[in-house]
DNA sequence: TGCGTTTTGTCTTGCGCCAGGACAAAATCG
DNA sequence: CGATTTTGTCCTGGCGCAAGACAAAACGCA
């Protein structure tokens, strides 16, 4: 039951029955690949003439591939379809507060090459300079192949517009960060935040096996805390692109100091920074200091976790505190959308078994049912940055995305 | 940018872009009315012979009318189109703690004629006293214009099967509500809880000019708390029914016990049960107790107010300090779903000119950026009752919505 | 008064798409 | 070897939008 939105819509055009069909016979074959022409009729429930055309559509586009049937069964031997690797590339440029990170891959995820540096603050020149790695990255062949570059920024973002509209750590506030960049690479770019992104990797490129890629959300740990949530298998975004800023809702509003300067946000119970410090036995201002202050080295939550992993009590108690944490916000954000299933990404994951008790008790906590209780959390276990991926998901969702109608 | 979900989604048919177009003019007409052909072919960007068929569907279904023009520009004057009243009606039901309300409506919400009784608690009886006073409601020619009943159950609800599936105040626990009712009054039955209704009747019933339709969020406050949301023009109602439960994210996680059992929700803040104990300067428990004994008579959340507008410094005080915790909860809205607009539903609306200060200076302690802290919040000012409005709601909705392409 | 202009609403032709069924092709089964 | 089964294609029919022609109904101006 869905209404119109009077000032964004779209009429049918005549073309319009076909685009939609052609692409739900697009996503069926990606889903159930390798298939049958007949199959694929019974899946959409339209006769096989129609299947004939569209399939012959998506062949002649390059889309799908007829393959040799091996199996037999009774009667005529189906021809089987599948997606055929498009040989385009994406580029994904992953900009955190420390280091850059450009990676170049087919649309599927699969890296081509990759190139990394410390990332400069001031935005001209780290334009300057992911241009110049964008530009080896792309020489030759590939950069014809190059369907367009997606852009992880760490902070809030205006996708439409691609300004960056506030990037605490970096200091940045309403830079216009795409247009530079791309005309700089004259190559199609979008600009997102990293949890979004990661939601759109997972919603693109994720298997559905793993579950419901059109109805969940994507919790990135990491020096924040985010989620990208998916509704109606759409990215929630928000009326002024600051939906799902979860970190930011206190647990308790007289918690600890965040970044952001309140007090309590689940962020600064459950980032790396907050399960470093509670490792370390100090308020999380305390922490925050002696990284500035850089003296001795403090040690990073990958090393926490090791520590873990190798029986050290305070490090395992730790991190199921944090596990404790975690379960809160993610509790919250089970009542606030209620998702059908919730992904954790980020070096926390490393620690699942450590934490996974303490994070499902809590779940089981601040819970109104049984059902939501049992919402899967998964963790992120791609062994390629989820927020690569993300970018790369930028450049590929449009490829099988269905067209807007009304 | 929208995924297709392969488990749920319908191919276009040859009546698909007639079905959808046919629906986008009449939204508009909505929208837009009174306006001409030639209007509406130009604000959906078709032909204008597109148009004439389109509103000739239209009007031979008895969905619009003809009017004759009176305003003069230049050229052929335009034949106006406005939305013809169906003369259908729909019947709400409002189930509260202490008190059922059955309204007969038209499916514009205008009322016809309501009765109401003291709820009984028990499920079987219950069902017999609504369906008795329901078919003394629907007499005569009334009972043949009735399109369906619409049903508000205090708890969660799943809104497929109308299985009630917990509601505290009422001890029900997985009670099967629609069935027998349904099967009782032999119409069309949608079971829904209260804050999913309020925003489907704003959806659906409100107006335009008052903010974004598809894009917002319904806060009800009352004995709870809760939350509808609507994003991409759907409610979000979650995987497992239990999406908008923003009551029960805590504040505080060593805050007052709430009503379900936890400490700090959101609701042990602001519903009117913790208005009035913070009044009468007892802890919530102590609050609820009273109630239960019932010895003197407590202050209802109205008296409260009218002791506030009196100039009772107490109230004031009591609900300035509630129009802080709404803000706080609010704002956590605002960062998990960022909405174009919240509005706000109960009784304690009737005290938005006392609280509103405190509560806007609580959003923008609590939000990350200015767009985000300057959210329209909205008190809902609406004379009948919100939550009936939403039983016309899931009648009248059926008419306006559009068809499911994908 | 009469003619040109402007705007509205309808009609006609053309092309594209799905619905439905017929039919050939290619395998298995008895 | 023929009947059966299954696949994939082809063809006709009905319905939709695209595009433009055209009639209708007003106004402006000479």
């Amino acid at each position: 039951m869905r209404k119109l939105n009077p000032a964004n819509f779209r009429p049918a055009t005549r073309a319009t029955s076909r685009d939609v069909n052609r692409q739900i016979a697009l996503n069926l074959i990606r889903e159930h690949q390798p298939l049958s022409r007949a199959d694929l009729a019974r899946r959409m429930g339209v006769r096989r003439s129609v299947i004939t055309t569209l399939v012959t559509d998506l062949v002649d586009a390059g889309a799908v591939v007829e393959a040799a049937s091996t199996e037999v069964r009774r009667g005529r031997p189906p021809t089987l379809l599948s997606i055929r690797p498009s040989g385009e590339l994406a580029l994904a440029i992953d900009i955190r507060f420390s280091r850059t990170t450009l990676l170049l891959s087919d649309l599927d995820g699969r890296p081509v090459e990759s190139r990394g540096f410390d990332t400069v603050h001031d935005p001209e020149q780290l334009i300057a300079r992911i241009a110049k790695e964008s530009r080896a990255l792309l020489k030759g062949a590939r950069r014809a192949r190059c369907k367009g570059v997606g852009v992880i920024v760490p902070g809030m973002v205006d996708p439409a517009t691609g300004v960056v509209l506030n990037a605490p750590q970096m200091k940045w506030r309403d830079v216009p960060f795409r247009q530079p960049l791309a005309r700089v690479l004259g190559l199609p770019m979008q600009v997102e935040n990293a949890p979004v992104a990661c939601a759109l990797a997972k919603m693109w490129l994720g298997r559905s096996s793993a579950g419901d890629t059109t109805d969940f959300a994507y919790v990135i740990v990491s020096d924040g805390v985010g989620v990208g949530v998916v509704k109606h298998g759409q990215v929630v975004r928000g009326a002024t692109a600051t939906a799902g800023e979860f970190g930011h809702i206190p647990l308790t509003l007289t918690g600890p100091t965040c970044s952001c300067g309140r007090q309590g946000c689940w962020e600064s119970y459950t980032s790396n920074l907050a399960t470093v410090a509670r490792y370390l036995g100090r308020p999380l201002d305390d922490a925050r200091v002696v990284r500035r202050g850089s003296g001795a080295r403090r040690p990073s939550i990958t090393d926490v976790i090791a520590l873990a992993h190798d029986g050290d009590q305070r490090a395992i108690a730790a991190l199921e505190e944090t596990g404790t944490y975690l379960g809160l916000g993610l509790a919250n954000i089970i009542c606030a959308v209620n998702p059908a299933r919730i992904v954790v990404g980020g070096e926390i994951t490393a620690a699942w078994d450590v934490m996974r008790a303490d994070m499902q008790r809590a779940i089981a906590s601040r819970t109104l049912t049984p059902a939501a209780a049992a919402t899967p959390i998964q963790p992120d276990q791609t062994t390629i940055s989820p927020r690569l991926l993300g970018g790369v998901a930028l450049v590929a969702a449009p490829r099988f995305a269905m067209p807007q109608v009304a």
